[in-house]
RNA sequence: GCCUGGGUAGCUCAGUCGGUAGAGCAACGCAUUCGUAAUGCGUAGGUCAGGAGUUCGAAUCUCCUCCCAGGCUCCA
């Protein structure tokens, strides 16, 4: 047979000699997707352009401009990244190099010990950018594991992923592209990698990359191997979309509430009271309140009773809750008093909630019993993890307890799920998926049945909800598996929100009862469930997702009116007042500085209303309104029609931007 | 906790070779009275993160500590 047939996307038939490869398809389709071509994907994997076709495959061709294209660029640029390190860094060892979101990084060990430092980072760039003009070819070429681990005789991280290999380690198949070979890339003879592929026809392919910074990584992720040095990237197909890429960091910088909580006076990180411990200024104080507010009325129409319990306990709580033994890492030390007795801050409420629960005898009739606390926690993070509002040191979870019956559980979760996805609409987030964490393995307690058992009430909960929903393996806490809900932000990222967990294990750790309708004492099923996670944490989020302009029912100040001229001044206090009646949060600005001035300085503010008043105004009882995001104000409306707009502009939760 | 980088006025930043601290904005005062994103002039503001060392002399060089950023690890 001296011919083959292949498929492409759309289902149509293409005729080629025999030992054609990806690039002759390419090339008999057409002259522009030739020299766009990048890669092909055979039957469904990533290959090489010059890998030959068999009879019947179905081909598609790979050029930049997409997922897999991306892919490929990046990977091939993490290539002449550990090129590049090894000409500047004689003797370098190089370990791995994945392409990953939006680029790529390549981790090293360098001679002696050393380290790469910032300035290294342009050195590196222009010999990348050298070894990309110099136009050379990736070629492919395979080897047994005996000639591998010749070959990288003097890479003792290539060595090691060989012999993992060899060992049949699934998870470095990757790295190494088959069973029980090895494959390799070079693009000049001083310069090979253990690498699957597939990569870019020649180094010439790449260009539009920046490497972005350096870092510390633990040879394959743990903490106990030593630390290499990372070079990370990001690469695209065009400078264009190198570009945007780049403007889009700049974007999310903007809108980073550590920035915006500065800026707005919202809430600051004294460093005299220590990392992670935030304080409220009175604006960030507002927003606060307001969605403690809103959260607590909605619970209550919800069937949840409050609670409140202290910030300390002894010790034998969280021994019995079982934290000492397992998270102890987590937890600030002990407090001890003269007697020897250890207090603990707290890191959880629900051993506290669980106290509440055991107070006195419980009936059946009682259940579901919900107990809601904003309830203050103090975990001891590592050093290097906290970060602004979202991972602090001392935060107020929205945290609920939910004991039922094992019946009522299955009803229950649906509850509560749907409560969480209607409150967070609330707020404004409207795009999520559910993620469904399961048994982590070596820190969990209880039997296989049970874990069994909760895990399958959750996916089942998961799966009515109507909603995308993930799989995440082994990420459940020790006592039981869980349900996040992910939310997707303005600007495309995902945040973790509300979880959802259920736990056998701490009311039998408490040995917790109720009475059953047939005298007998059973034991009730925990939901643990926060819909912020932490009040702290949510506001980060709810400020980033609106970039500060946070809608006018959550805004600190909602109104801000300005006269004129300082003739104005006492009209402009009264239509604050009137306004403030109606329970708007309004202020007034005196005349002291241009109008134009102030209009700025309340803008800069990301004030939803601007009211301006003068001498029409006065005479008419009317206002001017400009409004936050538009830039032509709206002159002679009555300050009651004003004020019934915002009024219902509070109560749907809108914003002026989006009414 | 680990790696890299950083910390100068409330904020953003400049500060040369080691020679004794500077701008803009903000604040405050005075003048200005103005219809939709910056009025003018003036004043004040600093243990250069903290400590130790080298030096005749340190914001600048060295060491330690604290704090911040980006990663790694972690995230009940």
């Amino acid at each position: 047979m001296s011919e083959i047939k292949v498929e492409l996307p759309d289902g149509s038939p293409r005729t080629l000699e025999v030992d054609s490869t990806a690039l002759d398809l390419a090339r008999s389709i057409g002259p522009r997707l030739a020299k766009d071509a990048i890669a092909a994907k055979v039957n469904g994997t990533l290959t090489d352009l010059s890998a030959p076709l068999s009879n019947g495959d179905q081909v598609s061709i790979v050029t930049p401009a997409s997922d897999d294209g991306r892919e490929v660029l990046r990977h091939s640029s993490a290539h002449v990244l550990a090129q590049a390190v090894t000409r500047l860094w004689p003797g370098a060892h190089y370990a791995i190099g994945p392409a990953i979101r939006d680029g790529f990084y390549y981790d090293f060990e360098l001679p002696g010990g050393a380290h790469f430092s910032d300035d290294d980072l342009a050195r590196v760039e222009a010999e990348m950018r050298a070894i990309i003009a110099e136009d050379q070819p990736f070629t492919r070429r395979i080897y047994s594991i005996e000639e591998g681990l010749e070959l990288f005789r003097d890479q003792p991280f290539k060595v090691e992923i060989i012999e993992a290999v060899a060992r049949g380690n699934e998870e470095d198949l990757s790295e190494t592209g088959g069973d029980s070979v090895v494959s390799t890339y070079s693009n000049t003879p001083s310069f090979v990698d253990l690498c699957r592929g597939p990569h870019v026809p020649t180094t010439a392919r790449l260009g539009h990359f920046q490497l972005t910074r350096v870092a510390g990584a633990y040879w394959r992720g743990l903490e106990t191997n030593p630390q290499l040095q990372r070079i990370y990237g990001t690469a695209w197909e065009s400078k264009d979309a190198l570009a945007g890429h780049l403007h889009q960091l700049e974007e999310a910088e903007q809108r980073d509430h550590r920035k915006l909580g500065a800026e707005l006076d919202l809430f600051s990180f004294p460093s005299e009271i220590g990392p992670g411990l935030a304080v409220f200024h009175p604006r960030g104080g507002i927003i606060r309140r307001v969605m403690e507010e809103y959260s607590r009325q909605r619970h209550e129409v919800s069937g949840y009773e409050f609670v409140y319990s202290p910030h300390i306990t002894k010790a034998d709580l969280f021994e019995t809750s079982g934290h000492l033994t397992w998270f102890a890492e987590g937890m600030y030390p002990p407090m001890i008093l003269d007697e020897g007795q250890h207090y603990y801050l707290k890191p959880m409420n629900c051993p506290f909630h669980m106290t509440i629960f055991k107070a006195r005898q419980r009936s059946y009739r009682e259940l579901p019993l919900r107990m809601f606390e904003f309830g203050s926690v103090y975990r001891y993070e590592k050093s290097g993890v906290v970060h602004g509002l979202t991972r602090v040191r001392g935060m107020t979870q929205d945290d609920a307890h939910i004991f039922c019956t094992r019946e009522q559980m299955g009803v229950e979760l649906t509850r509560t799920l749907n409560f969480v996805l209607d409150l967070l609409r609330d707020f404004g987030l409207n795009d999520f998926y559910l993620e469904l964490s399961t048994r982590p393995p070596g820190k969990a307690v209880g039997t296989d049945e049970e874990w069994a058992e909760a895990e399958a009430a959750l996916a089942t909960v998961c799966q009515d909800a109507g909603i995308e929903f993930v799989m995440d393996p082994g990420g459940g806490a020790f006592y039981g598996p869980k349900i996040s809900v992910q939310a997707k932000d303005a600007i495309g990222r995902t945040h973790q929100m509300s979880t959802i967990q259920l736990d056998f294990q701490t009311p039998n750790n408490f040995d917790a009862t109720y009475v059953a309708p047939d005298n007998t004492r059973q034991r009730p099923i925990m939901i643990h469930r926060a819909l912020f996670g932490s009040v702290e944490r949510f506001m980060a989020i709810l400020i980033e997702h609106y970039a500060g302009n946070l809608p006018t029912w959550l805004c600190p100040e909602q109104v801000r009116v300005l006269g004129v001229r300082n003739d104005h001044d006492d009209y402009a206090y009264e239509v604050a007042a009137l306004l403030r009646e109606r329970g708007l949060r309004t202020h007034v600005e005196d005349a002291t500085e241009p109008l134009g001035s102030r209009i700025r300085k309340a803008k800069l503010e990301k004030i939803p209303y601007v009211v301006v008043v003068g001498d029409e105004d006065v005479a008419a009882g009317t206002l001017g309104i400009n409004a936050r995001g538009t830039n032509d104000p709206e002159r002679g409306v009555t300050v009651g029609e004003f004020a019934n707009r915002l009024v219902d502009e509070v109560a749907r939760h809108a914003s002026p931007e989006a009414p």
